[in-house]
RNA sequence: GCGAAAGUGGCGGAACUGGUAGACGCGCAGGUUUCAGGAACCUGUGGGUAAAACCGUGAGGGUUCGAGUCCCUCCUUUCGCACCA
């Protein structure tokens, strides 16, 4: 007869039990052992918890747990990224308050995140919609001002005419309103930026400290500063007063420019087409590649549109005339805007200055000698000597040159070395409500303001009107709006923009530490104690964003001497997505709710249980890997938990209290057990739940079986079920805190100590070696550990499966490792 | 195009520094229990053979006593970046 297991009772009485216990909450003020971990923050916004996020908080709650039980003192905090556009989209749909549908939301997730079983510092909880979270992202923002590290200028961005407002780079799809599916447009707006330019070059550096994060994160965030060094360039232009900047990483091809191509966006256009006969051809130009979109523009790579300004720039090598053309492939935001074309050593400039027939002209020869310009069919990047370049003449084509032409254009004062980055200022104004109001106020007189610390927060106002509204609804609240000059006491307006997210939860980890604290931001002493997080838990998505965006403010409040931090994250662990086909598409999809192929945990729940969910859940694969769900093998995980549940039942009779702890008898059990804990020590420490559980169900078996057959005493049979018990617990906590319970144990499991293993006991005294002859397995024998090579060999020969393939046969050598294999090679 | 990761049974996946390939689970097959059903229990399960031999970790080469693991070439998939001067 086997025991009767109901998750249902079991669990809703231990999350009940952990609540008033308030076993998650820690003091952060208080020393101690501490391991700071953070799961990525998830979006309330979503308004069900999906399978695909809901693996980051299981194996976070693991993780967690088992650092409780390895005796360390833990803080597990959770925020919410409370602000955001899906709220406000849905108040214009409903009518209901952005606030209102967010606080449901929260209310509703934290409900799930419980229902698993997951333990949070819920004394720690913060939500960046709360004014007492985001007065500290204004008061940032005007430190960070008056640092000129945030900033106001005209910017092109995305912009979605169905939406009537900016988005962010993120929630533009394939060109398209992710929302919406409107066409996207780039329209130049005064924005506020956050200048994480400055920080490039630190951002960078900062990356190869780093030694616990993911490789293909640093190699992300490595390319999206993407570094260059190279050298500006002024070209001038007889039209103009002012020389036309480049940047260029090839200085040393100077002397083969020839043309200057300017991206259409350039501010000096507007000028040359004002002062040109062919000011229609131009503004026509500027139009047409105005109006494609990114996309466009990205997709048809190869395709190079260029105009003829009509205009020259000197070479100022050379001396020479060279045309000054627009050009589409010349992007605005990256170096100048501008680029000196080397048609002969770039291929980019090559097929440009083909397809409009400008001149090529190499600059580098080969050992055969020059290369004739006419006979090329495509540029060569590096390749031989430099001449008919002056007294460069001659320097083999490399760093050495560059540094030749480095040196050679600063000492004319033609130019300057310079290190370019891809990296943009963040853009973080928002035309939108839900969101950190700016605190800026525009002055007809003193111009644009900061908002005076003793006026923050600036609150978000309530007299606002959702449904149906076009552009940003702050703009049309008059007690918002209308406000005094802190300067002079004038009728001014209130900045409408509101913050990026991505502020909120650049700092968000800071705040944990002393969330209700109103007369600061950061607690600098419970930083010192705390920071970094030491395990940080989340997905791939927020590689570039929002791991970046957190690195940059981490270092700017360290440079404001708010913490002494310069990186807030000691070790990342990126889990894959769970995915799912996803029947409208047809395709397997990262889960999401805005796919709409999620599959809810609680539906499992009711089904199976929590720890059923949560061990399947780890169960699947290997975290790190993307995994497809699939619900086929979740009756796996449920009957070895019914195994468990009946094992314990069983021994659970007449079981006292505290037995057997001490006696480490050595019997075949015994050794498994050690085996065992230190199979699942070592599974855990690198996350491999997976293996984990696989070792505790082969666990379970051999204590069963010898349950079955009696072959081991009572008190090693109640040892081992504990040991099984609290190896379990981080992956199955319900279940096993209740049998903790039943067994007389207290109090929670949880406060347990992890158990160790004596590395002697974890291995066995026979062992199986492995007989090869001429590299293939031929048999295999029952040893004593520790047997020498001799007598394996001896073994072996005598052996009646091995014999055949060596009897008449000429031992030529033998190769042994000792418990393992004897490999014999005959001949 | 550039960069990174990965290809193992019907499926998810094991295999730490080269040393029994396929742990564990699902599925499947046979059986047990049950009025019955099953998300219960037991046994078996890479291909192949009567049993062996033999063949098997994307393909082809190489190093080695021995290769899923190391090296070279190629193929496929996924994910980043994508005219970055």
């Amino acid at each position: 007869m086997t025991a009767r297991y109901d998750p249902g009772s079991i669990e809703a009485k231990w999350q009940r039990r952990w609540a008033e216990g308030s076993v998650a909450r820690v003091d952060t003020a208080a020393p101690g052992n501490e391991f700071y971990m953070l799961n990525m923050y998830p979006y309330p916004s979503a308004s069900r918890l999906h399978v695909g996020h809901g693996r980051n908080y299981i194996l976070g709650d693991a993780l967690y747990r088992r650092e409780r039980m390895a005796g360390r003192k833990a803080l597990n905090p959770m925020g919410w990224d409370a602000f955001g556009l899906p709220a406000e989209n849905a108040a214009i749909q409903s009518g209901v308050h952005p606030r209102e549908y967010t606080l449901a939301n929260i209310a509703r997730m934290k409900e799930q995140l419980n229902l698993l079983g997951l333990l949070y510092d819920w004394s720690k909880e913060l939500a960046s919609c709360d004014p007492s979270y985001y007065r500290w992202n204004q008061w940032l923002f005007l430190r960070m001002w008056e640092q000129g590290l945030a900033y106001r200028k005209t910017a092109a961005v995305n912009w979605c005419p169905g939406c009537r407002t900016v988005l962010a780079n993120e929630q533009v799809v394939n060109g398209r309103c992710e929302r919406s599916d409107d066409l996207v447009e780039i329209r130049d707006l005064t924005q506020w930026f956050f200048r994480v330019t400055d920080y490039a070059e630190r951002l960078l550096a900062g990356l190869d400290r780093l030694t616990e994060w993911p490789e293909r994160v640093k190699t992300m965030q490595r390319n999206w500063i993407g570094r260059s060094e190279g050298a500006e360039i002024f070209f001038r232009v007889e039209a103009l007063a002012d020389p036309i900047a480049v940047f260029t990483t090839r200085p040393d091809t100077l002397f083969g420019a020839t043309f200057l191509a300017l991206a259409p966006e350039h501010p000096a256009v507007a000028e040359l087409g004002a002062r040109s006969d062919r000011r229609a051809a131009i503004e026509d130009f500027v139009e047409k590649v105005r109006r494609e979109s990114r996309l466009d523009r990205e997709a048809e790579s190869g395709v190079k549109e260029g105009l003829d300004t009509g205009f020259v720039a000197l070479n100022p090598a050379t001396g020479e005339q060279i045309p000054v053309w627009l050009a589409n492939f010349v992007l605005p935001e990256y170096g100048t805007g501008a680029i000196m074309g080397v048609p002969a050593h770039d291929q980019r400039d090559f097929e440009f200055a083909r397809r409009f027939g400008l001149p090529v002209r190499p600059v580098y020869r080969t050992e055969e000698g020059e290369i004739d310009p006419d006979a090329m069919i495509a540029a060569v990047p590096h390749v031989g000597y430099l001449c008919n370049s002056g007294e460069w003449d001659g320097i083999p084509c490399g760093p050495e040159a560059v540094r030749a032409a480095v040196e050679w254009i600063e000492a004319k004062g033609l130019g300057k070395g310079k290190i370019g980055y891809r990296l943009r200022d963040w853009l973080i104004s928002r035309q939108r409500y839900w969101g950190t109001p700016i605190p800026a106020i525009h002055c007809p007189r003193c111009g644009v303001v900061p908002v005076p610390d003793r006026d923050l927060p600036v609150l978000l106002p309530e007299d606002v009107e959702f449904r149906g509204a076009e552009g940003n609804p702050l703009e049309k609240s008059k007690a918002f709006v209308e406000t005094t000059c802190p300067k002079c006491g004038e009728a001014a307006r209130r900045e409408t923009d509101t913050m990026d997210t991505f502020v909120d939860s650049s700092w968000y980890y800071l705040r944990f530490l002393n969330p209700r604290d109103e007369g600061r931001m950061v607690d600098p002493e419970r930083a010192a104690r705390w920071m970094p997080v030491d395990q940080y838990v989340g997905g791939i998505e927020h590689a570039i964003l929002h791991l970046l965006y957190a690195r940059f403010v981490c270092r700017v409040l360290k440079d404001l001497g708010l913490v002494d931090l310069e990186e807030p994250f000691e070790r990342l662990f990126n889990q894959g997505m769970i995915t799912k086909l996803n029947p409208a598409t047809g395709k397997v999809e990262k889960m999401s709710k805005s796919r709409g192929n999620t599959v809810s945990p609680d539906e499992l729940v009711a089904r199976f249980g929590a720890d059923t969910v949560r061990l399947y859940t780890l169960f699947i694969g290997p975290p790190e890997k993307e995994s497809e769900w699939s619900e086929e093998g979740v009756v796996g995980a449920f009957r070895f938990l019914n195994r468990v549940h009946d094992l314990c039942a069983r021994i659970a009779e007449g079981a006292a209290p505290g037995i057997p702890e001490a006696a480490n008898e050595d019997t075949p059990l015994t050794r498994f057990e050690h085996r065992t804990i230190q199979r699942v020590t070592e599974d855990a420490a690198r996350f491999h739940f997976h293996t984990a559980v696989a070792a505790l169900m082969e666990f379970q078996r051999a204590i069963s079986d010898s349950v079955e057959s009696g072959s081991e005493s009572p008190a090693v049979v109640a040892r081992s079920v504990r040991t099984l018990v609290k190896l379990l617990h981080p992956i199955a906590p319900h279940l096993t805190e209740e049998w903790w319970e039943r067994f007389g144990e207290m109090p929670f499991l949880l406060e347990q100590p992890w158990p160790e293993f004596d590395p002697e006991l974890a291995t066995t005294p026979r062992v199986t070696l492995v007989v090869q002859v001429n590299g293939k397995v031929r048999g295999k024998l029952d040893v004593d550990r520790g047997e020498d090579e001799e007598s394996a060999v001896a073994l072996a020969r005598a052996d009646e499966k091995i014999r055949p393939w060596v009897e008449g046969k000429e031992i030529a050598r033998s190769v042994y490792v000792p418990d393992r294999l004897l490999n014999l090679v005959v001949r």
